[in-house]
DNA sequence: TACGCGTGGCA
DNA sequence: TTGCCAAGCGT
């Protein structure tokens, strides 16, 4: 491992990346968030903690809207703990790593149950930039050396506002690409910027690509204008959330004998097969569905564990994207 | 330690 | 179009 930059231990040096100099920018450019507080105000700790968990992994941007909507719908920790998970669920649909809106929900109830509906002091976690000391130690493996060195830079005052600059200054200038090093504060001591390769930083393994997953999904309309649709297990992939029934996701799916795994509606439902197919990438795997439509009769019944659903209510489902693509291919809605 | 876990934006 | 990236966390 190396560190092209030390911190001094006594002596100040001149190419040493101040905290003050950061702050000084964060006073000027600080982004007016709505889970932050404003100067001299007190940040309500549950819309703080709320906003915490829908940025994991997601950005500010995309987490806006959905948050607006929680906080209007469930205002307070005592309101969201009250909540049906289900609602948690469908009002989370879209948005993503769907085990956090579980563990929202739980963390809810465990407030309300332990603490009485008031949030434990917790520890705030620092998040730092390698780039700035061009530590050479490839991710995730160099977290805790970037964990050391923010933490030697840590002021004794101001710990949080800088947390919150150091956060500022990664989503405005210190980006992966094209950082914005001459507005940046630490222009003058970045060791990477210094070095001249400052998008090299931070270092990284190469992410192994997954590999391509097929399925069927079967898109059941009944007469009367509903669409047959289930939960998905309460654990694993898109644990709880809706989905059309379909086949497993596999890598030898065989698309010639998909029927198989066609929901059973009594009858003989005419599966047509649609041309094309829906893609859709997760995390760590592409998928390809390929999508089945029958028309029903209106007096089919549900098989267990599955629901006819109006298809004017499929908007307030707890459908996760990849489920949104099928029933648009399959309703011709795109 | 390494993997599983969604989505939208953007170059 | 394609791949990368983002306020990580749980197991």
């Amino acid at each position: 491992m190396t560190v092209a930059v030390r911190l001094p231990r006594r002596k100040k040096d001149a190419s040493a990346p101040e905290p003050a100099d950061l702050l000084a920018w964060y006073d000027r450019h600080r982004r007016i968030l709505p889970w932050r507080a404003r100067r001299g105000e007190r940040a309500d700790p549950y819309a703080v903690w709320l906003s915490e968990i829908m940025l994991q992994q997601t950005t500010v941007k995309t987490v806006a809207p959905y948050y607006a909507r929680f906080l209007a719908r469930w205002p307070s920790v005592a309101a969201l703990a009250a909540s049906d998970l289900d609602d948690v669920l469908r009002a989370w649909a879209g948005l993503g790593y769907y085990a956090r809106a579980r563990n929202l929900h739980a963390c809810a109830r465990a407030v309300m149950q332990r603490h009485g509906g008031i949030f434990p002091r917790g520890m705030d976690a620092l998040r730092a930039l390698a780039r700035l000391f061009a530590v050479e130690e490839k991710l995730p493996a160099a977290k805790p050396v970037i964990k050391r060195l923010a933490t030697s830079l840590l002021p004794p005052r101001r710990a949080g506002d800088f947390a919150q600059a150091l956060m500022d200054l990664g989503a405005t200038l210190c980006s992966p690409k094209n950082p914005a090093c001459a507005l940046c504060p630490w222009n003058e001591s970045c060791a990477a910027a210094r070095r001249g390769d400052r998008e090299s930083f931070p270092r990284k393994t190469p992410k192994r690509e997954g590999s391509l997953r097929r399925g069927a999904a079967f898109v059941a309309l009944r007469a009367d204008g509903r669409v047959l649709l289930r939960q998905r297990p309460d654990k694993g992939l898109l644990a709880s959330m809706t989905e059309v029934p379909g086949s497993a996701w596999a890598h030898d799916f065989d698309s010639a004998s998909a029927l198989a795994a066609a929901p059973r509606l009594g009858g003989t439902p005419k599966w047509q097969k649609l041309a094309g197919v829906v893609r859709h990438v997760f995390t760590h795997f592409p998928l390809e569905l390929t999508v089945f439509v029958a028309q029903v009769p209106r007096v089919t019944k549900a098989l267990k564990g599955a629901r006819w659903v109006r298809l004017a209510d499929l908007p307030g489902e707890a459908l996760p994207n990849v489920m949104r693509k099928v029933l648009a291919h399959a309703l011709k809605l795109d």
